[in-house]
DNA sequence: GCCGTTTTCGGCCCGACTGTTTTCAGTCG
């Protein structure tokens, strides 16, 4: 069992607790064993036999290592599976629409026995809902209106979560006899932020007329495969533990190149690129590029080959969505796609001082280690009281912390003092100006405006964007969770106001919070704005996300000179400092 | 349920916002 398998179950089994109304510091240690596993980098489950280093865990009694190792053992936990029976299998869903917690779906289950988002639905709509308490026609209306977006997600999985599951199945398949090539294709591979379902690709001496059948069936065989959904001549499809869809095909080398291009989509790149086919007279398909009048193959092996027939430069997956990246290719005027060699800074992380697990320090060497010039510490303000957020007191001593260490690294790393504030409710920051004014990076959050009318919270960003103390403004969008439509805001006037104040707009690259979706990007770059990207790491571990937020830079063309922290450090620190300041 | 004790029981991050509650519960971060 992988230590996020164990963590979820220990958050899920935190969540049903909370349902039924348990201790809330039980259920806060649950949640607590629940990062603190995820944020392991051991197997735990090898260390099943070694309750004492499971014990060393911080957060990690004697109960939960009970607990871990009943999961590892029997891949299942009695106190979680007894939850389950006594609500329905579903109910945990019910958390995931916006405005519903705990209390309401046990008041949900009490009043009603809904147990899961169909019957939540059915209720709703008969009007069962409207004589619960708290619950007036304007609070069922907006429930019906989260079952709605919800129901838009439902089913799609973050980039980061698809990826290691793809990888794990990738890595199954290159150990099987006669496996030369494995790749992962479909939207994944375009780095799309949510995905559908996975596709995967093997090629070989093992997907021969001969080989084929045997195959299939070690195919068949992998341990991974929670539910064989169907196992055709050359196609396997399979759900994972988690829900994720996966289709495996064997494809013959010859036809390797066409079938990737093909399974890498998207549908509309692919129709475009087969119109373009047909004017050179040759048609395109999985298995080749051909000629029309003697269905001779033109190319097939490989991509460069089907792009290079086609008079194109080979296009990068992630610009494959018919957006001018044909007439790009034809021109040889695509853009050099910025990469993560190009990041030179992680500008946006969290320490113990609020609700980080690592010091300063550690931060420093985890991005030491990752090949970064500098980073920010960017702790929260007071306003997140729950993160122990720091006042002007303590924000000051944080900033003398932080200056030691730097000094500490001896030039190895540059680390910048920081801050993320909250803006309030009246577009002021909550810290004094006297105090951010020494903070060389300063991002301005939006996490208490989320459900504001669409122009008052808009009024409030504008607003804030005046203060020249504020650098970036961070979870610009408040796609937090996959759950959460985004924030109703104009974000073409922040984004122009932005760009006026030559305040910079951030992408989160952690893969539950990517704030800005392609198509933000390219508008932020069109007005001018600046654009950061950083991690939001609340643990070493979490720089390693840095990846997944490039990928949605890439799908907006930008280069690596459109981003603030490719830049030197003394280039991206004048980027931070505001006109108005200058 | 975890942790750290002037060690085996008592403490454990809390403030802003919303809606409908005329005084606060629920959700969020």
């Amino acid at each position: 069992m992988e230590n996020r398998d164990l963590s979820r179950i220990l958050n899920e089994t935190a969540d049903l607790l909370e349902i039924s109304g348990a201790d809330s510091f039980r259920i806060r240690s649950y949640r607590r064993a629940s990062e603190a596993v995820d944020a392991t980098t051991e197997h735990l489950a090898a260390l099943v036999d070694e309750p004492k280093r499971l014990l060393a865990i911080p957060n990690i009694g004697k109960g939960m290592v009970a607990n871990l190792t009943e999961l590892i053992q029997t891949g299942e936990l009695g106190l979680h599976k007894e939850l389950i029976a006594r609500y329905h299998p579903k109910m945990l869903e019910l958390l995931k629409l916006p405005g519903c917690g705990p209390k309401s779906v046990a008041l949900f289950w009490e009043t009603h026995q809904i147990g899961d988002i169909d019957s939540l639905e059915a209720a709703a709509k008969s009007g069962k809902l409207d004589t619960l308490p708290r619950f007036s026609k304007k609070s069922v209306e907006k429930l019906l209106k989260g079952i709605d977006d919800y129901r838009k997600n439902a089913g799609r999985f973050h980039i980061d979560a698809a990826t290691h599951n793809a990888e794990q199945v990738s890595e199954y398949f290159r150990q099987l006899p006669g496996v030369t090539r494995v790749e992962i294709a479909g939207s994944l591979r375009r780095g799309r932020e949510t995905i559908g379902d996975v596709d995967i690709l093997v090629t070989g001496p093992c997907c021969e007329p001969a080989e084929i059948g045997a195959t299939m069936e070690r195919a068949a065989a992998y341990s991974g495969i929670a539910q064989l959904i169907a196992k055709g001549e050359n196609k396997i499809s399979f759900n994972r533990q988690n829900g994720l869809q996966v289709d495996v095909r064997l494809l013959p080398e010859q036809s390797w190149g066409a079938a990737l291009q093909y399974f890498t989509g998207s549908k509309m790149h692919n129709v475009a690129l087969r119109q373009r086919a047909l004017k050179f007279g040759y048609t395109l398909n999985e298995y080749a590029l051909a000629r029309l009048d003697d269905a001779s193959v033109v190319a097939s092996r490989t991509e460069e080959e089907i792009y290079a027939a086609l008079k194109l430069d080979w296009i990068p997956p992630e610009l494959r969505e018919d957006n001018g990246e044909i007439e790009a290719a034809e021109k040889h005027t695509l853009p050099h796609l910025i990469e993560l060699k190009d990041i030179r800074g992680d500008i946006h992380m969290h320490t113990e001082a609020t609700d980080g697990r690592n010091t300063i320090r550690e931060m420093a060497e985890a991005g030491l280690a990752r090949g970064y010039e500098y980073i920010a510490i960017t702790d929260h303000s007071k306003n997140l009281a729950m993160t122990n957020g720091l006042d002007d007191t303590r924000a000051l001593e944080h900033i003398q912390k932080i200056r030691q260490v730097d000094r500490e690294m001896e030039g190895r790393i540059r680390i910048f003092p920081g801050i993320e504030v909250d803006i309030l409710s009246d577009g002021e920051l909550d810290l004094s100006n006297e105090v951010l004014a020494q903070m060389d990076v300063v991002i301005g959050s939006v996490h208490s405006l989320f459900n504001q009318p669409r122009e008052e919270m808009t009024a409030r960003i504008l607003r804030a964007i005046e203060n020249p103390n504020l650098c970036i403004l961070g979870h610009l969008t408040g796609r937090m969770l996959l759950r959460r439509e985004p924030y109703a805001l104009d974000l073409n006037a922040i984004l122009d106001a932005a760009a006026a104040a030559g305040a910079a707009v951030e992408q989160n690259a952690s893969p539950e919070r990517l704030d800005l979706n392609d198509r933000n990007l390219r508008a932020a770059r069109q007005r001018g704005c600046k654009i950061t990207i950083s991690t939001d790491a609340h643990h070493t571990s979490h720089l390693d996300k840095m990846q997944y937020g490039l990928s949605q830079l890439r799908r907006a063309w930008l280069q690596p000179g459109d981003v603030l922290n490719t830049r030197p450090a003394a280039e991206f620190l004048a980027g931070c400092r505001r006109p108005a300041q200058q």
